[in-house]
DNA sequence: TCTATATAGATTGTACGCAATTGAATTGTA
DNA sequence: TACAATTCAATTGCGTACAATCTATATAGA
């Protein structure tokens, strides 16, 4: 498609880019989180709870921009597969809180070195790398302001 | 995740930001697809079949990167709300080759003002449309070519 | 020609994403 | 205090993604 010469619209274009360079990064990633018995997504859920321990089901919501109906069956494979706990907060029973088990705090070291082996494959400079991710991050808000936007009408 | 102050790995900002900012033109894409019964992965094998009729469904998959797994489904979806046509290559049997119905012709004049309405939505200028485009299309080739590197071993 | 290999597509099984709904707990308000 | 509205997580149902496998067909080499 990217290549095709006829007037598709440029928003098509910049949508199909996103969506199939994400599933590459989802594939690229996929070689180094196999031998940890992990999913991408499950992996960043991990990213989430390494920088911030015992979250509820609604911030790491939040922080990823995914619902509980993707969280839910998620986050019962991270605990059968033993890196975390989930349990009901006392103080309000609606919550679910997550916390990572020792197995899971160990498995921070091994995934440590995963983000520097992809990022060799990019060939990118430190800055350009940096300065594609705030413009990629900026019309991520955009489009979620417009959708919150309609949604209120 | 990106207003995190901690020193996560820039490959793992930039991957997250494809990963949420992909979903989030999906749901973008949604308000206006809904009406017309598609999903955006549907939406794109159309706008492909509007570029050039008559592919096969590895011809397809080789401009969108499925594979036949992602795709037959799909294309059986298609086929069943009447947009596209499934038949045998008579030529190579192995192949099947997908043909638009008249009704799948049709929608694409419904169809051409999405990218527009979503356009709007992002406001930035063409040129840096095209050229965020370019960047992106860049790195998801990077990662293909190592991807298929490494299958090689 | 006969057979080994390669290719195209379908199938199976697992894991997201997300809309819509449900049920339980909490909060706001009269 | 009652009770309606809200919030949180779980569930259901559908549609991707994709690895692995299978079947049918085509092609290349001996």
């Amino acid at each position: 498609m990217t290549t095709n010469p006829s007037p598709l619209a440029l928003s098509n274009q910049l949508c199909f880019a996103f969506y199939s360079v994400s599933h590459a990064f989802s594939r690229a990633y996929r070689q180094f989180l196999d031998p940890l018995g992990l999913t991408y997504p499950q992996y960043v859920v991990l990213l989430v709870l390494w920088e911030q321990d015992e979250l509820t089901v609604k911030e790491i919501g939040d922080r990823l921009f995914l619902d509980s109906g993707t969280l839910t069956p998620l986050l019962k494979r991270l605990e059968s597969a033993g890196h975390i706990r989930r349990a009901r907060d006392r103080k309000d029973e609606r919550q679910v809180r997550i916390s990572l088990t020792e197995t899971g705090r160990a498995l921070r070291e091994k995934a440590e070195e995963i983000p520097k082996e992809v990022g060799c494959v990019l060939g990118l400079p430190m800055d350009e790398l940096r300065a594609l991710t705030e413009q990629v991050a900026k019309l991520r808000g955009r489009l979620h302001d417009s959708a919150s936007l309609s949604a209120k009408s």
